[in-house]
RNA sequence: GGGCGGCUAGCUCAGUGGGAGAGCGCUUGCCUCACACGCAAGAGGUCGUUGGUUCAAACCCAACGCCGCCCACCA
């Protein structure tokens, strides 16, 4: 295949553009298919299914982050020879999506009951065909290279099947139940949440003391902070231990305004600091009321609507919003004086973490999961090192987590979502299947009617790396690509989505479904907030792409995205890399503008390497690429991005491009070809990181033809430590003899350097060359040097104002050296290589001195 | 209440036992035929506090102080 540049011409802009230079290249690489898996390749398989993200959701900081990561390590594993598959999808967001549709119906004066079951589920279905794959197609601007021909939605006709069969294959082993629990309950979604989706704020609220008569005498006061249900009370609890109470037990106590008989009863669960130490037990609304009431016997009431007004039928309340009944409650209680004091509490109160409403805690019919089997498989299997995570500490939260699991309330009271795969006949037959059924398998009857509830987002999600290639069918893909080799995520989601899908996947395919987790840092805003709509404090990807190119963004989020803080957005640093790329592009455009260079690649220039510089530069890409690779396999990624930086730009444009100027000018194939090989391999290993910038350089290089995508991934492995010494010493010559011309006010070219037989002839020459100064044998005066022995002097110039401050620099220096090889302790106790060094430090940095003084 | 992470240059962050680093910002000099989105030379830090371990601590340990996150059925 003839590639062609982007740009015709090879007469390359000055200046850097992302926009020109990303213009058409995703479209080229997507249409050319080098994004798609074959699962028949021979070649090893590296799989990422891509996190879904909400189909209602835009593009944030935390996609561009977390995607990027994967298209990293996926763009790493197809050069380093891997069949990847890179799988895009998205979720269907129950409750996000709900609360969009619900307000879009409130807008035209309608409820979602008006419409009924079946127009709404058709009106949410329209509304996903509209928004459609905006959000995962924002991915193609962020250079993400996924495979569109997999692209998977949660609520696809396969997808949902897959759905069916694992609850399916879940009620079939008995783990799946329903049993009334206390669960949260969200008064605005009216539906249940779990655990997990809720969100706890504190509060500033109030603690009221409530006195309770005992039958027989005396009382009892509690202490509550929601004494509207006390109206659903159906006794008093007291620890055992408590020596103030223990005679209350077994006897019954009156609930005021309601007069129910309340039985007191004996529990450890009681804690005897807290309030009054005796405790009102209302089973229908507090979890751990409930189990108190389970061990004892107690009744349930549940004095509460699905939308948190009262319901106690014969009172005054029944019918108020909770707070309402609040107030009448503890305005009545005053007035019959059951009301003792009144004190400022402090404490968390549950949000749903989708539509920020308070959190009821309810009595309720629900559907679970017995989590036990799972969790012990899970737990075994990182036992077995099955799961590694990056950051390592991660598994520690993980594991914490997992070990204190219980039960899964998995239903939701929604209409958008899976529907619970369970109908029921007019003869009281249940049928669970996978298919809806035509007629009950017992009776006959066609009279069916499905389960209204619907299934928890996450449960879904938690099939995600074997569902997307086609579970429960054996496909190519499933054979092929699982189990998943990585999962990237926020730590927010670890116990949500990641231990879950290692829980389904042990289940359902005897593996876990991916070897390695990372775990990705958050960006905050510049000042610290959190990064969020409504608080303004966003910052758009698309903005940031706009400004300083996909490239830039990328390369910033590879240095930050795997530190062990979050961090602090800083535009700067983007910035930074925008300037990165402006100087790959200029050091590809130097190396094309020499003469003669459209005839370069020749095989063998290679292999003469009798110039010191070259040597130098050799060695150094092999160091460089070493650790880029290192980085993007141990999910440092800043390790890379790092390195990478570094030799592109402090070593190869600062001192080898400089250094062979005059060679490339003069047409040496030789120089040409080697500085070719540094920037074709170092544009192959930025390529994960810097993909367009990458694609557009390297297919201008003479000889290159395809995409630098599909080339191999780089590994030199030229190593030179004595041209590194050498190279070092020119290096450290240059940037004294710089320094004094600075100091001398010189001007910047001219003068004449002299150094002694201790300087090699090539270093020595090489030196002089890059410092712009002549070579001689002998120079009586001029200033002595510290790096080596010699000296240099300028035409024109004032005097040496930096000797005596080197001086000081250098006395100061040897002074710590000294003080500690005189250190008897540290003679005897430190390894020897330490005390070489640090002796052979004191030996040059006394000649250094001797050097300076003998000058004056 | 339990756990985790952070505190390093003006700002944002790397570094994790033996010579304090980067980017941006700042100072000075340069439009040197790749790049002023640049080149060169600099200034700037008792590495949160206090103890301990060690010949040696930014780095290991302990306590404390702030900042942030996760988990938790004390009303």
């Amino acid at each position: 295949m003839k590639h062609v540049p982007l740009t015709e011409d090879n007469q390359m802009p000055k200046a850097f553009d992302p926009q020109a230079v990303e213009a058409g290249w995703y479209a080229r690489w997507e249409s050319d298919g080098l994004f798609i898996a074959d699962a028949n390749s021979e070649n090893r398989k590296f799989t990422i299914c891509l996190p879904p993200p909400n189909i209602t959701g835009e593009l944030h900081m935390g996609h561009a982050l977390n995607h990027t990561l994967q298209d990293i390590v996926a763009r790493y594993r197809r050069m380093a020879g891997y069949e990847v598959l890179f799988l895009p999808g998205t979720d269907h967001a129950a409750i996000a999506t709900q609360n969009v549709i619900e307000k879009q119906l409130a807008a035209e004066g309608m409820t979602k009951e008006q419409l009924g079951r079946e127009a709404f589920t058709a009106r949410v279905d329209e509304w996903y065909r509209n928004v459609g794959d905006t959000i995962v197609s924002q991915d193609r601007v962020l250079g993400i290279s996924l495979d569109w021909t997999r692209l998977r939605f949660t609520m696809d006709a396969r997808y949902y099947r897959s759905v069916m069969t694992a609850f399916v294959e879940f009620y079939e082993r008995g783990w799946i139940y329903r049993a009334p629990r206390i669960v949260n309950w969200c008064p605005h979604d009216r539906s249940a949440i779990s655990d997990l989706e809720v969100e706890w704020q504190e509060h500033q609220d109030t603690l009221y003391f409530i006195r309770y008569r005992i039958e027989g005498g005396g009382d009892v006061t509690i202490a509550t902070v929601r004494p509207e249900t006390m109206l659903a009370d159906t006794g008093v609890a007291v620890n055992p231990n408590d020596e103030r109470y223990r005679s209350l037990i077994g006897k019954t106590a009156v609930l005021p305004l309601v007069g129910r008989k309340l039985p007191i009863v004996g529990d450890d669960a009681v804690d005897k600091d807290f309030g009054t130490g005796a405790l009102k037990v209302t089973p229908g609304h507090d979890p751990m009321d409930y189990e108190i009431g389970q061990r004892h016997g107690l009744e349930i009431v549940n004095g509460m609507h699905d939308d948190a007004s009262m319901n106690v039928p014969g009172l005054p309340y029944d019918g108020l919003p909770a707070l309402d009944a609040r107030r009448r409650v503890v305005e009545d209680l005053k007035a019959q004086g059951f009301l003792v004091k009144e004190e400022p509490y402090a404490h968390e109160v549950g949000h749903c973490d989708r539509c920020h409403t308070i959190i009821e805690p309810l009595i309720s019919d629900q559907w679970w999961l017995r989590m036990d089997i799972m969790r012990d498989k899970a737990l075994a299997a990182s036992e077995a090192g099955k799961v590694r995570w990056h950051p390592e500490r991660y598994e520690r939260t993980y594991l914490d987590w997992l070990r204190g699991l219980r039960d899964w309330n998995i239903g939701r009271q929604l209409w958008l979502g899976h529907r619970v795969p369970v109908y029921y006949c007019g003869n009281g037959h249940k049928i669970v299947t996978v298919e809806a059924p035509e007629m009950c398998s017992e009776c006959g009857s066609t009279e069916l009617t499905q389960d209204p509830d619907v299934l928890d987002t996450w449960f879904s999600s938690a099939l995600w790396p074997f569902a997307t290639l086609g579970w429960p069918d054996e496909t190519e893909d499933l054979k092929t690509f699982y189990p998943n080799d990585m999962n990237s995520t926020a730590r927010e989601i670890i116990n949500l989505w990641v231990s879950r899908m290692i829980m389904t996947g042990l289940e359902f395919m005897g593996e876990v479904p991916f070897s390695d987790v990372a775990i990705h840092c958050v960006v905050q805003a510049a000042d610290g907030r959190r990064m969020s709509k409504s608080l303004g404090t966003g910052v758009d990807p698309r903005d940031l792409i706009q400004n300083y190119g996909t490239d830039a963004l990328r390369a910033w989020v590879a240095s930050v995205a795997m530190s062990t803080q979050d961090v602090r957005f800083d535009e700067s640093r983007i910035e930074g890399y925008r300037r990165f790329c402006n100087k790959l592009w200029n050091a590809t455009r130097l190396l094309l503008s020499s003469p003669g260079i459209q005839s370069s690649d020749r095989p063998g220039a290679l292999e003469v390497q009798e110039h010191l510089e070259d040597r130098w530069i050799l060695s150094r890409l092999s160091h460089a690429c070493g650790v880029v690779t290192a980085g993007i396999e141990a999910f440092t990624f800043q390790e890379s991005i790092n390195a990478a930086y570094a030799f592109a730009w402090n070593e190869f444009c600062d001192w080898y491009l400089e250094a062979i100027k005059d060679r490339l000018r003069a047409g040496d194939i030789v120089a040409q070809d080697i500085a070719f090989s540094c920037l074709d391999a170092l544009l192959r290993f930025l390529h994960p990181f810097m993909p367009f910038v990458t694609e557009e350089l390297w297919s201008r290089l003479p000889g290159r033809s395809d995409y630098v995508m599909r080339n191999p991934w780089p590994q030199p492995d030229f190593v030179d430590p004595r041209a590194e010494e050498e190279f070092g010493q020119a290096m450290a010559i240059v940037e004294e003899v710089r320094g004094h011309r600075q100091a001398a006010e010189a001007p910047p070219r001219g003068g004449r350097l002299q150094l002694d037989g201790s300087t090699g002839k090539t270093v020595a020459s090489l030196a002089a060359r890059l410092a712009h100064v002549d070579l001689v044998e002998e120079l009586d005066r001029g200033t002595p040097l510290v790096t080596a022995v010699g000296r240099v002097s300028f035409p024109a110039g004032s005097g040496d104002s930096r000797r005596e401050k080197e001086r000081k620099r250098l006395e100061e220096d040897l002074a710590k050296l000294e003080a500690k090889l005189a250190n008897e302790e540290f003679q005897t106790r430190a390894p020897a290589g330490v005390v070489k060094n640090l002796e052979e430090r004191a030996e040059a940095t006394r000649s250094a001195l001797a050097r300076l003084t003998a000058g004056e």
